[in-house]
DNA sequence: GATGAATGAGGATTCATTCAT
DNA sequence: GATGAATGAATCCTCATTCAT
């Protein structure tokens, strides 16, 4: 019953945070949307920050286990509250050390399943990258949050268009020959 | 000396607004950082928000106007201050539409620079690719503001490498003979 | 214990209101006039116009439900307080809807009150007045505040002789014998 | 030219404070309204309360000066604005001492004037009255302003219908034959 | 475990007033 | 006389947090 209850917390909690942002919700708010009483998410989490950590790993649970730019576009459609909250917590995270770690956890366990993924592409490469498969890997990474960053923004925004055009790029490298550029020294 | 006063609080306002952030900075803060009276900015500034988009556009003006990947870290670099206060206002944006605007209005303005140099490279090649050079402009700028986020979080992070991996996945691309895939079919 | 601490907040709000008027009053001192802290003010009434409506209304509660002319006399030896409060709102409820509502109810409730009378004198008459009960009404409501005001703003002015002066004129309207006038005319 | 400017900045605020109250007209509402700069209002009036004071003496030069309930009715009419602004004025007033002076000025005025009117019409009665032509015009001057409260806080208020009320009181008093309680007694 | 009243510090904003130009 | 920038105190209101019940 204290573990439903906590859990009840934590789920409004996630909610009123991607709806209104970290710093227009108020404790009051996320009870009120819990329907509980206001002090109680105190005796749960001693302090808002650890709520809002606890807020974000619930977040996380809830989308992400997917495989490739098709599934990008598909999770955008899916979780956008995800992403909403995500860039919100990036904000609060560059002045507040507690949320930070928490948005690093999250950064680190999505880059590490793109290396994976990029590793796999590698190995099946006729030539070696200069890159390593990690800064590929952050290099994806940041594209493709980069590109839910504006889709967010800007709604009217065509971000499968955007994937798409990333995904071209990754693959005319992944496919690519002898280096043109070598191939043309080589001539 | 109005104007000058202006500047002043503005200058006071970025800096301090890098420090600290939208939500942690007070208007007494950026008053005593400029070494004014309180109720000195809101004589300028009807309000906190327009007041930080007027910071917003400061730190644009700061820098910005480079060219291609190796400038990017040095911006990096060089400015890391205006990708913090842009990230820190992408979270408040997300729930302020004034902030929204101008944050957008900064988007536009870098990714139209990237969809230059894109058209410019695309000019090149030998292949048209399937992507417009809009959508590969907005996958550059997500893909460049993906990697300086990681930057941010991580100090320690790589970003130099990340934009190396970006710049070889972008000459390949750039650079692809006819795509390896049909070469291979049209074998 | 909660309803007794609104109530406690609603009498010091009315004692502050009626020594020192809305606007030179702050929520403070009326949290501080209650022994109770500043914020806890706000947390029964959301804002100072709510307050103050709240305030008015006991206000009201505390006088009022007398006869006639005698007893207004009384009313405003033993009530000051209320008209004081009363006439301060008049200026506030000009220019803010929410007072002027309260304001008005108050008002309304009052000629109601004089209008009974009126009628019970009206029905002992041998002739009809020309004037609706409710006119007269509005007409003796006005006239009592009238008098209320020039006392109040001036202590010395003897409110009695005025409302004396007020009982004559109207013993006069109620006890006439055919007009005299017509008397006259069909003499 | 001085006298000119200082009368544009007191016509600017009679209708300023007309418009918004007291409370909610500020000094540089004032000025702006008479097109000037914000610190020279504080040029020719030391405070707000002094310039309060002169907008109310330029209020009462504007109206007043008529003769009875006839013109009552026109009065209301005529000049809404002094009346709102006057009672706005009542409500200060309670709280400043140098605005009550102003307004009880107002006040003595326009009851000598109602008295003189009363001691006319007291000469012709036939029979003496019990209360002096002092509190007679006290508690007409009262009704009058009571009822022009009430036009203004419920505009839809029959404010000519009341002020036919008090007209047929007072000319019931003016015009009564010996009192018909004696004359009942007498009989 | 749960409640919600109570606390008090802090924030944005307004404004009468002053003063150098 | 006139300007408008500058001051700083004061106001309403919000909210994380505590605690008695």
């Amino acid at each position: 019953m204290a573990d439903q209850t906590k859990e009840r917390i934590v789920e409004a909690a996630y909610r009123t945070l991607v709806r209104q942002g970290y710093h227009e919700t108020s404790m009051k708010d996320i009870a009120a949307e819990a329907g509980l009483a206001p002090g109680l998410a105190h005796y749960y989490f001693q302090t808002k920050e650890d709520l809002l950590v606890a807020a974000i790993e619930y977040g996380c649970r809830l989308g992400f286990a997917r495989t490739a730019f098709e599934l990008a576009k598909q999770e955008l459609r899916t979780y956008p509250g995800v992403f909403q909250l995500t860039f919100d917590m990036f904000g609060v995270g560059l002045h507040n050390p507690k949320i930070a770690a928490a948005v690093r956890a999250f950064i680190d366990e999505r880059r590490a399943f793109i290396a994976r993924l990029a590793l796999g592409v590698m190995a099946g490469m006729r030539e070696r990258p200069a890159s390593s498969a990690d800064a590929i890997a952050a290099a994806l990474w940041g594209s493709l949050h980069g590109i839910y960053l504006q889709k967010l923004m800007a709604p009217a925004f065509d971000a499968d268009a955007a994937i798409d055009a990333l995904s071209e790029l990754a693959m005319a490298f992944a496919t690519r020959g002898p280096s043109q550029m070598q191939a043309a020294e080589g001539d």
